[in-house]
DNA sequence: CTCATTAACGTTTTT
DNA sequence: CGTTAATGAG
């Protein structure tokens, strides 16, 4: 341990060795934030100033958690970390909140649903409250009330502060939702933040006990925290006040799920004697590519100032890609990748292709698929949103849980058993008159008029999940799982229907077969279906990653966070996209951010590319490259064909200056022919019209015709007025509403 | 009640 | 474009 502390630069070691009292880690992309907290971890443990148990340790992911664990057992030895709470916030409150779930009205086996269930429930509720979903759309509704979870806003002074009808009608439906929450003995991802501080409030004994025992506090990427994280860490710390935040300011990229950068940017007016460490040093990238990351994240006003630094090689330089479209775009990197892998006897491992949104993956796969490379998507359509997936954990949770009426109707008729929409309404209307709960209803059906067939499709459902909660409570989680297949008899029935569809259904079950295997093995001391479940509600792909083959991943920016790779790509760096709302300027500086993540996380080779054009709502749209790219240090980026980029950009600007003379010498003219400035034709072909030649004579435009405009993109034409030079349009485009434009300058492609 | 076809909808980003 | 929800025929 010691031996391993002088391998520390001296700041790291200063973050290392204060204990106590609050601390702030001020920790640059690169700079060994892992390895600070967990050699800090370590060295807690290891100079015996406390027991693992009484240290806290909040990451943002549970990959994360997961190593910072292996990595301190690998430094302290096997079982070194029993009882150390480490993982997310979400895990490790849902884990305390099932300890003293009675305290706040809750069973201790409360389900826990995800964005998607929140929504159906969300759904329902309007429907029921007779809300027009055209008016406001669900997805907004959950947004808001997901907000205001994040601020620790509850419903009561929700309502309080709903001013206009909007507010007041959400207000109406966050009341409602989470009275069906609680009746369903759920809670979304938000309450496992808010109803900590809940149960804290109420109390006090409960957080006293926590206080006590948790002597050590360490909460990492501190600046992705919100509001309810915030308070709930600050009532855990008030006691001991060995509080210590990791985070970089640079790096706040979730601002839009509740995030609140002032929670880092104002540690020390929370805690005035805290220490401050600041990790400059960036152990990880290139002198190069550190230095195209550094003058972009310059552009940022609002941000601590600091510079990172690093002694590692300057590197080769950064390159940037230019593409025709999204496909080609792909093309080249799969080219590449290919080529490195080659020339440098590089594995498909060393590869990461970063992109904005996840629609875009789609041609990246179809590019890597084609030349043979394996890849690895994470987010998009993940593995726990897949309806077979959701339909058995529905069971489990309604195994585990008999409260939760959702899950029960998301299975009642899976696989198909004969109970459709209409019995399903006809038991919900019995058990709702009666007061009593569905499964009781489904429990006594001949006590109703329930007609004979429906009956005993209701009892073998109900023996069905009988023996599964039986069993649940004896064997291991994998056993259940197990037995609910063979009983449903879901995998045989896939196999049968034997389509491609089916046939990855089929895997997919698999897969969560083994996955339930996994966890039952490697959680000896609880693998209980319970244990399970929560451990699958609360994991994103992103923790199962399959480490025995040696794969390309594919993931947004936003879920690259804290992970390095030698080589990396940036696709779509065109504006609208990445940025993605140019116009917002509050929203600029997090994109921003977002760019600056991308580009720290390389090593060795940074790729950036934007495509010329590029496919969205299944329309090809005219791209412009992104801002960002012209915040680059250009003395350090070339192109595809290795030309320096501030040598190619003057040539750029003297051709475009060319260019628009030319375009007005031949172009123009063709268009508004009937000008005096008409000139005779040349012979000489434009390789790239500006206006489509078909229009030469006439202009080609209608009122009521589709056009494409290059900033706009697509709209629709209301009036035409004017001629020749001053002939004007008005368009109503789709993004930015009604525009008038002079056409001469427009360049209006019909469509 | 089930399955198939059609219409509508949508893209940020995730625990 | 691709996916999902809603509708209608069998």
């Amino acid at each position: 341990m010691n031996t391993l502390l002088d391998k520390l630069n001296p700041e790291q070691k200063k973050a290392v060795t204060t204990t106590h009292g609050p601390l702030m880690i001020i920790a640059g992309a690169g700079s060994g934030k892992t390895r600070v907290i967990t050699y800090r971890i370590a060295y807690l443990i290891h100079r015996n100033l406390c027991s693992p148990e009484q240290i806290l340790a909040l990451t943002f992911t549970n990959k994360a958690a997961q190593e910072m664990r292996e990595r301190i057992e690998s430094l302290l030895g096997e079982g070194s970390t029993r009882g150390l709470w480490i993982g997310t916030f979400h895990s490790n409150f849902a884990r305390l909140l099932r300890n003293h779930a009675s305290k706040i009205d809750f069973d201790s086996n409360f389900s826990i649903y995800d964005a998607d269930d929140s929504k159906k429930i969300i759904k329902e509720v309007m429907a029921e409250l007779g809300l027009a979903t055209d008016l406001i759309s669900p997805n907004a509704v959950h947004s808001m009330i997901s907000q205001a979870k994040n601020k620790f806003v509850l419903p009561a002074r929700f309502a309080e502060t709903a001013s206009d009808f909007v507010s007041e009608k959400v207000s109406e439906v966050y009341l409602k939702y989470d009275e069906v929450l609680r009746k369903n003995n759920a809670m979304d991802f938000d309450d496992l933040l808010i109803k900590p501080i809940q149960l804290f409030n109420y109390h006090p004994d409960v957080l006293n006990a926590y206080q006590e025992r948790f002597q050590f506090l360490m909460i990492d990427e501190y600046q992705d925290t919100n509001r309810a994280q915030y308070v709930v860490s600050k009532q855990m710390a008030a006691r001991h006040q060995n509080i210590c935040v990791v985070g970089d300011d640079a790096q706040s990229i979730y601002s839009w799920r509740g995030a609140d950068i002032t929670n880092i940017l104002g540690f020390r007016k929370d805690y005035p004697s805290a220490t401050v460490c600041r990790l400059q040093q960036n152990y990880r990238s290139t002198r190069t590519i550190l230095q195209v990351a550094n003058a972009v994240i310059r552009n940022n006003k609002n941000q601590l100032e600091k510079t990172i630094f690093t002694e590692n090689e300057v590197g080769d330089p950064v390159v940037l890609f230019e593409s025709q479209d999204e496909r080609r775009e792909a093309e080249k990197v799969a080219l590449t990748i290919r080529d490195l892998k080659l020339s440098r006897g590089m594995g498909n491992d060393q590869f990461a292709v970063f992109y904005r949104t996840n629609a875009q993956s789609r041609a990246l796969e179809d590019a890597l698929r084609y030349h043979g490379l394996a890849y690895q998507v994470f987010g998009s359509v993940s593995f726990y949103k897949r309806k077979e997936i959701k339909d058995i954990v529905a069971y489990l949770r309604f195994i585990v849980n008999q409260l939760d009426e959702e899950s029960l109707f998301r299975i009642l008729n899976v696989p198909t058993r004969g109970i459709g929409d209409v019995s399903i309404k006809k038991i919900k209307a019995i058990a709702e008159e009666g007061h009593r709960s569905a499964f009781e209803i489904i429990s006594q059906p001949l006590q109703h008029d329930i007609s004979p067939r429906l009956i005993s499709a209701l009892n073998d459902f109900r023996f069905l999940i009988e023996h599964l909660q039986d069993m649940s409570s004896k064997e291991s989680a994998y056993e259940v799982v197990a037995e609910l297949l063979r009983k449903t008899r879901m995998l045989e029935l896939l196999k049968e229907e034997n389509t491609t569809e089916a046939n990855t259904r089929y895997d997919n079950l698999q897969e969560f077969l083994s996955l339930a295997r996994d966890f039952s093995d490697h959680n000896p001391e609880d693998n209980s279906l319970s244990a399970f479940l929560q451990n699958v509600s609360l994991s994103t792909d992103q923790d199962n990653v399959d480490e025995n083959e040696s794969k390309v991943t594919l993931m947004t920016v936003h879920s690259a966070k804290g992970l390095e790779f030698p080589v990396v790509f940036v696709t779509g760096l065109e504006e609208k996209l990445f940025p993605l709302n140019p116009e917002d300027s509050s929203e600029l500086e997090e994109e921003r951010r977002l760019f600056y993540v991308a580009l720290t996380r390389a090593e060795k080779k940074l790729y950036l590319s934007y495509a010329k054009n590029r496919y969205r709502f299944g329309q090809l749209l005219v791209s412009i490259k992104s801002r960002f790219l012209d915040e680059l240090d250009e003395s350090v980026v070339v192109t595809e064909s290795g030309v320096k980029l501030w040598e190619k950009r003057e040539k750029e600007t003297e051709r475009s200056r060319y260019d628009y003379s030319s375009y007005q010498d031949e172009a123009q003219p063709s268009v508004f022919s009937k000008s005096w400035r008409s000139k005779p034709k040349t012979a000489k072909p434009k390789s790239k019209p500006v206006v489509n030649a078909n229009d030469a004579m006439d202009d080609g435009l209608r009122i009521g015709m589709k056009v494409q405009h290059k900033l706009f993109g697509t709209g629709k034409i209301l009036a035409l007025q004017g001629s020749g030079d001053a002939r004007k349009a008005k368009v109503f485009f789709e993004r930015v509403g009604e525009k008038t434009l002079v056409l001469k300058f427009a360049n209006l492609l019909p469509l």
